[in-house]
DNA sequence: CGCCTTAACCTGTAAGACAGGTCTGGGAAT
DNA sequence: ATTCCCAGACCTGTCTTACAGGTTAAGGCG
């Protein structure tokens, strides 16, 4: 299976050979107009096409692999992957944890985001995406003595409503932000100390769900908003820029 | 200088070793507080500390790198690297090159984000984005006749905005989506084949900018989602789904 | 005709080598 | 003493060779 459009490397776009591969491999992809699960050229013939070594081809195939852009596995070729939400949440991550992205930064857009998304899924969810996100909400409710698992119960709930909006893109952004929330939704719990503060936050996630399920998308984003603008005021309150 | 946490590779994270450097690295830059442009141990170093060959450390580095978390450059030292905007259009692109995310979705998406980023930066813009953002509006209109000019102008118009919202996470969307759109724009501009429309779509940025000049937050932000409005009946006019 | 074995293929990893860019300490010049 | 400059040490980019172990597919056997 030859490269589409691989001489054996003119000067093309990097400095660098591995960005040069790296670019006739997407470069092939897209003429190819390969799909997901498509299988890519082997190392070897790659590197024989290009005139480099396996080494450098390596090094492509993983920076690909880490952007989620194709999958590898051991002995098989590589294929083209599918989408994954959480191909963004390394950025993000690195982002917080080098100080250049706060965490009221990322609350400000998943309001913006996640407002837009709880409409847009009381509009398109399907019947059983709104029996999930009701499903989570009430894992929530049940599991209030278990931050830990309280928490995935939560990530899982907002994912399924970017889900449930059916655009993969908000899929990708909510997705991003899974990584940095797990790292800090702790800090925001433990600023809600009284028990009926707990269980407000939770309550809101049922509003939530309850109107993604009745096909409300007023009401949806109305009670998202205000989960956001609960969750930034703790935020505040716990002096947590 | 050693690494953090880094006994000689337990089981860790991912079954491969790539993915158990990948973390390694991420979490000495988390666990040493690191911030961008520090440098990073040698692949040398690195490879002994983990007892894992160089070829390893290399990929576990140009993933890093690809995902712009960490900067390299021969000769020198990996460092840590800022927020790039570009980091993440790759994941977009590939998504768009697979029929996996369509050009209408990506405009409802940047739809939800822009004009909650006008608004925005109407309340935060320094004096300078303000001339900036106006100075890329002029820009377009002088560029009407070259596509390909106006083009750069409108992505580098967009972009400023989200910079001038203050707030990077913003402007990270918003670059991810710039690859993309740099491959589809010309399509949506085809479609406005009467001079007309090609003169108020480059006016709703003129406004737009006047907008976000005088500090009116709800003028940027309707006159964006104008623009978006705008853009999108383009694109299903000319049979874009 | 279907199942299973095996050889060919492919990826994951290691080790060694070398070219060329970068940095740093120490000597030379001021 | 201070500044400037350079050589050697260091580091990255790349190639080659080698081998273990997982995967696949072609034949051969039942």
């Amino acid at each position: 299976m030859r490269l589409m459009g691989a001489e054996p490397m003119a000067e093309e776009e990097a400095g660098t050979r591995v960005g040069a591969v790296m670019g006739a491999l997407t470069r092939h992809i897209r003429l190819q107009e390969l799909s997901p699960g498509d299988r890519l050229p082997s190392e070897t013939d790659i590197a024989k096409e290009l005139g480099v070594s396996r080494a450098v081809v390596r090094e492509a195939f993983q920076s690909l692999a880490a952007m989620r852009l194709i999958d590898l596995s051991a002995g098989k070729r590589a294929t083209v992957a599918a989408l994954d939400f959480s191909a963004m949440s390394p950025v993000i991550e690195h982002g917080v944890s080098t100080d250049q992205i706060t965490i009221h930064q990322i609350y400000d857009v998943r309001r913006t985001i996640e407002t837009r998304t709880s409409a847009l899924a009381a509009l398109r969810r399907s019947d059983e995406q709104a029996k999930n996100i009701c499903r989570f909400a009430t894992l929530m409710a049940a599991a209030m003595e278990r931050p830990a698992g309280l928490m995935e119960h939560d990530l899982a709930f907002h994912l399924e409503i970017a889900k449930a909006a059916r655009n993969p893109v908000f899929s990708l952004i909510v997705g991003a932000f899974e990584g940095a929330t797990r790292q800090t939704w702790p800090i925001g719990w433990r600023t809600r100390t009284l028990v009926e503060d707990q269980h407000r936050m939770v309550g809101i996630h049922a509003d939530i769900a309850e109107a993604i399920r009745a096909g409300d998308p007023i009401a949806a984003q109305k009670h998202m908003a205000l989960h956001f603008d609960e969750s930034i005021r703790a935020l505040l309150a716990a002096g947590i820029s």
